[in-house]
DNA sequence: GTCTATATCTAGATAGAC
DNA sequence: GTCTATCTAGATATAGAC
């Protein structure tokens, strides 16, 4: 063969990978498969090799950010790590809000979520219902861990959307601390160990 | 003339306003220049007597969107009419997420606002800072104003990106309630008239 | 001001050579 | 598996008749 086998999964893996990042930079409808192509120094026709449109790369992609945004929100296994407000704090960060094509998928996509296939939307539900679980574990009340969802997404995507840096930083700043808020609590009186 | 003075603008109005509905339910993109012609009963053509390109219309859009949504979280002008947490609680309902063309064009257009034009980004900017100045009214808090706004707008996307009605009711359910108790936590004290 | 026709470009997807 | 060439469909925008 004039491939060995192990080629058609590394550029596929590679195409996925790449497209992670464009998809999220960009959404869905403004990059075509050419560019997605490119990426990986391939041409657009090839493209049918892997995926059979581009509404099946859609779905994969959204599948491991999904699967990659509950994997950050998680608790790290033992102990250790940063906790569930360091991370949220990194969320809420300039860095997270300059940088979309590395950052999480919710923000990154935001509406479009509500305008894909049914199937698509099952997949983000069941992330959402697992962060929903990480939060809970950690307030203890099922609103608090919705809202923390909700106002964690909403301030990146309105951070976004604002034109100064000031904006930017005082929407990011007023939501971390209204986190360790809503954080505290829930649980005071419940020890972290 | 072959047509009355007043035509022009009323054509310029009524393609407006369709416009708006379209762009929120169908997003930016996908929505063509023919489409929002032949909501109005027009051919794509006549378009360009109206805007000189897409761009023009959408930027009129988005300011009359963002003048208007903040007018609907304005108080009622003298007293009388529903609080500030009645409409908070009608802006977290299932009618609103199910209404995207009739509803918020934060939620609605949700990313997309993060890579349109500074000057654009500027409206948005003056916008949600007029949002903030009624919340800081409210809570008499910087950062929980930023977080109503945020929590506000991230759980309409949220509610809109998954797919069975019970995750739906749960999310708008559980913000709802962290929404009163952050209310409620920041006007204590503070009678209401 | 609106129409039809058209120019130009880009999209997703397919066919056949290598 | 990837390439180039191509099909078809849709987009934004323009030109000229009415």
């Amino acid at each position: 063969m004039r491939y060995p086998k192990t080629h058609k999964e590394e550029t596929r893996r590679k195409l996925i990978d790449s497209s992670r990042a464009l998809l999220k930079q960009n959404g869905l409808d403004a990059t075509g498969v050419d560019a997605l192509m490119s990426s990986v120094g391939l041409s657009g026709g090839a493209f049918y090799s892997h995926f059979p449109s581009k509404q099946a790369l859609l779905e994969e992609v959204i599948r491991e950010e999904i699967q990659h945004s509950v994997s950050m929100l998680k608790p790290p296994s033992p102990e250790g790590g940063p906790t569930l407000a360091q991370r949220t704090k990194a969320y809420l960060s300039v860095q997270h809000v300059e940088h979309p094509e590395m950052g999480c998928v919710l923000p990154a996509l935001g509406a479009e979520l509500g305008r894909i296939p049914p199937e698509v939307k099952s997949i983000i539900e069941d992330g959402l219902k697992e962060m929903h679980a990480i939060w809970y574990d950690e307030v203890k009340d099922e609103g608090a861990a919705w809202a923390a969802i909700a106002q964690s997404v909403g301030a990146v995507i309105l951070a976004r959307a604002v034109k100064s840096d000031a904006t930017r930083r005082e929407i990011l700043k007023g939501t971390r601390l209204n986190m360790e808020r809503l954080i505290q609590q829930h649980t005071t009186g419940t020890p972290s160990s």
